[in-house]
DNA sequence: TATTGGCACTCAGGGAGTAAGAGTGCTAAC
DNA sequence: GTTAGCACTCTTACTCCCTGAGTGCCAATA
């Protein structure tokens, strides 16, 4: 329907309004863009955006800022996308060293993110998606208590310390550790509920209880895997361009800690390996996010989307650049745990 | 020095201004507290008061506001505390059953914590201070990966998973486990490093080799526990008396987003069991943190600190409200790492 | 000596009025 | 379809002024 043209004038309002923070009216858009047009049509264009509810003036004698549909159709045909500079891969690089803890690892990724972007970045810890349990591991852990350690094929570990009320022998705790680990190996974690259903026919009446203890919060592991955990940071960068939502920042904030409003938005996008998904500002129903915009990407091992990464800010941001640095940290974080 | 009507009258001061965020004056303040004299008189307290530092006004026809000196006189002279209402009861009451995992403890804890206060509110990880070493594990996690988990006597567990180059069997795996497990079991965690040093003198030269290359990480674990974690919540309320600060909000959320600064700080502070360490405003040298003041206390099993919770907020706080809540949640958590 | 009433003085904050400037929409001409 | 021109609309910043809260000081009082 808007011509070519009409959709430069787009591009051109979302970039200037992105950097300087003001209404861009059509002088200074033919100042700073060679368009071949003088103001005037710049103007009709500009009437012909409003009318399709692409930008909209905030008063009549300001300029033009971006809707939400504006920022949507400008990102939806945004095709060469920025660069990471020398100095960001460089940081990339020396992230990439060392490091074998999965904290660390994801600890370092948000930051670094956050700091490319000068935005929230956040990080969904690795769920296990189709995983498959590698090993079951029982630790006396002193008195009645035993560590119960879940290795799963994507190089996550989970423990659980459970009171089981009663003592246990040493050779008890191997006996169970065995049976559980032998049912267990190598079975999908979907499947780890049913198989723990028909154990412990070979046991004893009181050795059968204790086995129920455990197969319990075993279950709880793999359960917890789901509604798992978000890792945040930049927050800081939120107040910086708090002009930028309707002041309402502390309800942002308030959203953002609660991890499990996040994660429940974020699980709802679909973003499989190296496509990005974005909520901008309004696409968000979730209160307190409604004038922020949401991008995220799957990361993962083989192929697999294990989890995502993203960052929150303003719908006012600079997609193409953040969209090139949340797939560098997304790659770098499945070539992490592909190792 | 000053007498002690003065001093009623900057507690009055101090009240009113935490309350009502608006510099107090001589007429309002007699009209609200019922001191037997004239607002002449006040003035001349006022005046005192000034001239000693512990007020100070923003400019000559405003009320007067503490100043950080002022506050400090105010939190010294603190006798009575607040005590938490029935509901605050009720969601520690709430807080205290079920939950064992350390991690859910202490996320509960900050997060009741910092609504209890309105500021922010963090919980340093419990260190293993003089704590021992309950026991040493090893666990094949696939291919020629180990897992080392360190369970010491304070119910604190640790892991690492450590790529040892070779495969090695499960025969191979259960004898350095014992080998490290009867070594260390018992010890002080300070003295692992030294234990760990003549260790290996049966072995072959190439289980020797992985013995070293098992103990590294091992020794980082114990040490990562000097430099450990710190758990925050409640940066929204930040946000919400932005005010208070000089809009300097950004640098404060950078620096509490930095959990290195925050713990050198907090380990500064000396702060036993029960006693409450506070830094006002400018006392803090930290740079974003001089308008702020930082509220901490112990908490810790058996008599002997572990570590510290808190709390951060504008100068401007109810101390004593915050004081009583803090200490409350570090009783809360003593109790709960005792069992 | 401590307290008080009185009074002149100061200054931030809140309108009201004004001028400048940016930007628009519309129309008529190219 | 594009352009120049123009009248019109608002925001923003600035100035001026006024009001009210609050002070400091002084002389009188108990």
């Amino acid at each position: 329907m808007i011509s070519e043209r009409s959709f430069e004038v787009l591009r051109a309002i979302v970039q200037d309004y992105v950097s300087t923070r003001e209404p861009v009216g059509s002088k200074t858009l033919i100042e700073r863009h060679a368009f071949g047009v003088s103001s005037a049509t710049i103007r009709n264009d500009m009437a012909l955006l409003e009318e399709e509810g692409l930008i909209h003036a905030p008063h009549t004698s300001a300029g033009r800022v971006p809707t939400d549909l504006g920022y949507r159709l400008f990102v939806d045909r945004l095709n060469e996308l920025k660069q990471l500079s020398a100095s960001e891969r460089q940081a990339m690089e020396t992230l990439l060293t060392d490091t074998v803890d999965l904290d660390e690892i994801l600890g370092r990724s948000v930051r670094l993110l956050s700091r490319l972007t000068n935005q929230v970045a956040m990080i969904q810890y690795p769920t296990l998606g189709g995983a498959k349990v590698r090993s079951v591991e029982l630790v006396s852990v002193g008195e009645t208590r035993v560590m119960i350690i879940l290795v799963s094929d994507n190089g996550r570990i989970q423990q659980h310390v459970q009171d089981l009320g009663t003592e246990l022998q040493a050779e008890e705790i191997v006996k169970l550790r065995n049976l559980l680990d032998s049912k267990l190996r190598g079975a999908a974690l979907v499947e780890v509920a049913k198989l723990s259903a028909d154990l412990g026919s070979t046991l004893s009446p009181q050795q059968s209880t204790i086995l129920s203890n455990l197969v319990t919060p075993l279950l709880e592991l793999v359960d917890s895997n789901r509604q798992d955990k978000l890792m945040v940071a930049g927050t800081a960068n939120l107040v910086r361009s708090e002009g930028d939502f309707g002041g309402n920042i502390s309800s942002l904030l308030d959203a953002i800690e609660e991890h499990v409003v996040l994660l429940r938005l974020i699980s709802e996008m679909e973003a499989d390996h190296d496509e990005v998904s974005l909520r901008i500002g309004s696409e968000n129903q979730i209160e307190g996010l409604t004038s922020a915009s949401v991008l995220v990407t799957g990361y993962g091992n083989q192929a697999q989307t294990v989890a995502k990464v993203g960052v929150i800010g303003p719908t006012r941001m600079d997609y193409s650049s953040n969209i090139a640095a949340v797939r560098a940290i997304a790659r770098y974080l499945s070539k992490s745990l592909g190792a």
